[in-house]
DNA sequence: ATATTAGTTCGATACTTATCGAATTATAGA
DNA sequence: TCTATAATTCGATAAGTATCGAACTAATAT
């Protein structure tokens, strides 16, 4: 375990719009897992009341972070969950681990 | 859920010291479930390097997340492991919650 | 009583960061 | 080609914070 690496991970969701920024992707990314569809940047950002600017920050520090991975579909960006590194993180904050 | 309380355990947990502290807090909390001892902060701290100063910081920090509660001891600090709260975090970061 | 140990409080400093508006790039559609 | 939409980059600002040394309080031990 990398404490340097995981403290990343955690200031990336310490910001309470990006928090709520990651947990719509994953909304999306559960939801979606049933449709095929793709979690659309685009869709989120009107949810929430930053300008695009400090979405576009916002979204950089998430994969800086590896959270998530963001791939650009034409016009729209896409954004996955990195299971990975959710799983790792929900490891280290699991209680009477062995 | 509340976002900005999570926010707030996640910023708790986002510098590395910090995140070390609670990790020695929560290792403390484990073993001593069996030897049934307290988690004396003074133990803690020689491994950190970090002053004393900061340590009372980062404590407040923890505390103030509740993701730990101190209690005095006569001349030491103890800490213990918020559980109910630690799961509330483990619950959030949960991939495929129904 | 005095010295030691554990921890806190205070004030300062250096650094980071959340957010915005303006300008820019990229793609798609008319 | 022109326009509209999606997203990024840049520069600025205001606010937060990690850390320290010095001074302090509280409890214990000699």
């Amino acid at each position: 375990m990398n404490t340097k690496k995981m403290a990343k991970v955690f200031k990336a969701l310490s910001n309470p719009n990006r928090l709520e920024l990651y947990l719509k992707i994953v909304e999306k990314h559960e939801t979606n897992y049933e449709t095929g569809c793709d979690c659309l940047i685009s869709d989120i950002t009107k949810y929430l009341n930053i300008g695009a600017p400090t979405i576009s920050h916002h979204l950089k520090e998430l994969t800086n972070a590896e959270l998530i991975f963001t791939e650009r579909k034409g016009k729209y960006l896409v954004a996955k969950i990195n299971e990975e590194m959710v799983n790792e993180v929900n490891e280290l904050l699991k209680l009477y681990k062995r």
